[in-house]
DNA sequence: GCAAGTTTGTATTTTTTTTTATTAATTCAA
DNA sequence: TTGAATTAATAAAAAAAAATACAAACTTGC
């Protein structure tokens, strides 16, 4: 565990060996497919004598393990390595409005553990903070792995986050200093934060479609509306950690009031809660909905999707609206960025068959001819648990490890 | 001069001493001040008598010099090393409509010589391009520096570029491969070309206000409008390199036909072009000014933003109107990239008296409260030579000694 | 089934780099 | 003015890495 403790860039006179062992380490674990010494010393710049050392020190230290020949045309058939995944493990924690819930996952971020406080409500509240440290204590108890063995934790939090301060802004924020300083006092790793649309970007970058791309676009469509942004190969992140506010992007001419006090915002129109109210709407203005008939309970988006997959009119209509207006506000961001790809993910990420298309048309009508030539429209495959994944690879990706 | 012919990245068994050397070089030409032995070797990781093996091998080679000694509180004073600007050079030409030029740069980004074809008119055709090619070739003839002392050659050109791959979709389309391919025939070293806005902006990261700004917009904004991007420190491509038509955002409500053949594009409100227009059509509706009394020829954007610092009560109502317009849509994006600074660069940079506080205004009126706060608006200082300067800059850049 | 060709991996030698020790240059205080 | 403290640079010793040479493991063609 001690191989990860040290920061790679830092300047102290920290010996090559250490740094070269890292190296190693990251180059294995973020591979696909096990290497052999010749690949592994190539890449890392070392000879193949060295290189075969501080392998076999590495496979010592129980960090990384052998496992077979690769099948060559001709030659002695290399020995292949590659990292032994329950060497350390990284927990991802999720607090939402209504949820908290807690994964552990190994080097090969492969889940081995997971566990869910259903009943928990949030608040901003040190009552509320302590029963998420006790939470996630209790929990790793029970998980049986040793906290000597967790590299550390990432945690995704509903409302405004400063990443790189590890500031919340709309929970937990009566602390001194800040959350991440707080629970790093609490914990003997270190832990990171970021907001559900960053880890939902990063969940797609490691799990997803957006995975080796350079430049794309991972939407983050559900109850409300945001965007992680990838350029360079790099989740962008902002100067504070606020970037990705695709919401509140002043785009729409209607009138409708947003909760940030504005109009015009795009969330208004595009999002969850945004169908939910315009469906309600149109059915108190008259329209009718096979939906609205058969529903006892308040109608919310999800039953909207579903019911026009299953050929609502109303339903039908109101989703290719919104998939159109999408696609025009991601077309004129499409223009600034230049992506590869454009990932739609959270809830409506299903709705795949009633969205494509319309997003398509809305892309059409305000991109340019080159920039959406190259752009390919994707939904995405992650699911559900994709924002506790990407809170997962939260301390894998700042550990260099994915 | 072969320090800097290979890549650095390679994975071949380059000796570890010329990456080492490359290394100490960049630091030195990166940095702002000269460093001392100690201080480059903590930088670059190496002891110290290797750190001042190396550093005097590259004195013996004249390409750092040393420079005197650092004043310090206590202790022996260190000498200082900086790279000996002298010892490559590198090439920057803008191609524009109406004008071709050429500056040729010392590694310390000072102009040591420049030249202009001032009859020069392009021309998408190979008499122009052999015109172009025959101006360069004499342009470096009569600056006295010999080929092989130049590192390679930046070019910015009008119209659509993928800067990726070096082609050129509006000028000089006509040749079988890229048109940087077809460059690097007829000189010794690389050659590398972009659009104007990228450039602007990487003459803003090397010169100006956006100098170790990780998060920045920089705005071109002058005939048309471009905007380049910076995220986590780099200059956004977008994957073909067309990041940055800031000008087809389709965002604003009036129905004037952009010249890409869609309504609604921001470049149609927002740019000196659309400045023009609306001036004409204004007088033309019966609006009273100044300058449309006194011009004798056709009125440009330039003489707009004279006229309204002049107190032209059209010209600064159309030029608040632009800069609201242009803020808003400003607001848009920074609730999208959260960037620590904004900074207008192009034609339009020296009227920062008339539009500083009407594009405030806008971005408060899209922009979200947390990112509009971390975000300062400023107004270039690179002046004219913008592009030029960039285009020298792009082979420093990709030399990784700037 | 055996020699030629190819690639991996190990042992040995050589080179390079670091570590440690030492000398040099400077400030400051007694 | 002299020596204690501090930092820089060099010299010598020790350690680490690379290069080289070679053995091991494999395929293929005869």
């Amino acid at each position: 565990m001690d191989l990860f403790l040290k920061d790679i860039g830092d300047v102290s006179n920290e010996s090559r060996q250490y740094v070269q062992k890292r190296k190693i380490v990251s180059l294995l674990n973020k591979s696909d497919a096990p290497l052999t010494i010749p690949e592994v010393c190539q890449k890392v710049r070392l000879s193949v004598p060295t290189g075969t050392r501080l392998i076999n020190e590495l496979i010592d230290d129980k960090i990384i393990v052998e496992c077979g020949k690769r099948e060559t045309e001709n030659g002695r058939r290399p020995s292949l390595y590659q990292v032994d995944t329950s060497y350390a493990y990284s927990v991802g924690v999720v607090v939402v409005l209504k949820g908290l819930s807690l994964s552990i996952f190994n080097l090969g971020m492969e889940e081995v553990f997971s566990a869910e406080n259903e009943d928990f409500v949030l608040e901003n509240t040190e009552e509320c903070l302590t029963e998420v440290t006790a939470f996630i204590q209790q929990s790793i108890e029970e998980s049986g792995i040793a906290e000597k063995n967790i590299l550390g934790m990432g945690m995704g939090i509903t409302g405004r986050v400063n990443s790189k301060a590890g500031l919340s802004y709309n929970y937990f924020n009566f602390l001194d200093g800040s959350l991440t300083g707080y629970l790093m006092t609490r914990f003997s790793f270190p832990v990171y934060i970021d907001n559900d649309t960053h880890l939902l970007g990063l969940a797609e970058q490691v799990f997803g479609r957006a995975k080796n791309e350079k430049n794309a676009f991972v939407v983050n469509l559900s109850h409300g509306l945001g965007m992680a942004m990838i350029t360079n190969g790099e989740i962008v992140l902002g100067d504070d950690g606020f970037a990705g506010e695709f919401g509140h992007m002043q785009i729409v001419d209607s009138q409708r009031l947003c909760f940030c006090g504005k109009r015009g915002c795009l969330g208004t129109e595009v999002s969850g809660h945004a169908l939910e109210e315009i469906f309600k709407e149109q059915i108190e203005a008259g329209e009718t909905s096979l939906l609205a008939a058969k529903a006892t309970r308040k109608v919310n988006f999800k039953m909207i999707l579903d019911a026009a997959q299953e050929g609502d009119v109303l339903s039908i209509s109101l989703a290719h609206n919104l998939g159109f207006r999408l696609g025009k506000a991601l077309g004129n961001i499409l223009n600034l960025l230049n992506p590869h790809v454009i990932i739609i993910g959270g809830k409506f990420a299903q709705a795949k068959e009633i969205l494509f298309d319309s997003i398509k048309s809305g892309m059409m009508h305000s991109a340019l001819s080159l920039p959406l030539r190259s752009c390919e429209l994707k939904f995405s495959s992650v699911g559900k648990e994709a924002a506790i994944k990407g809170a997962g690879a939260l301390t894998l990706k700042k550990m260099n490890l994915i």
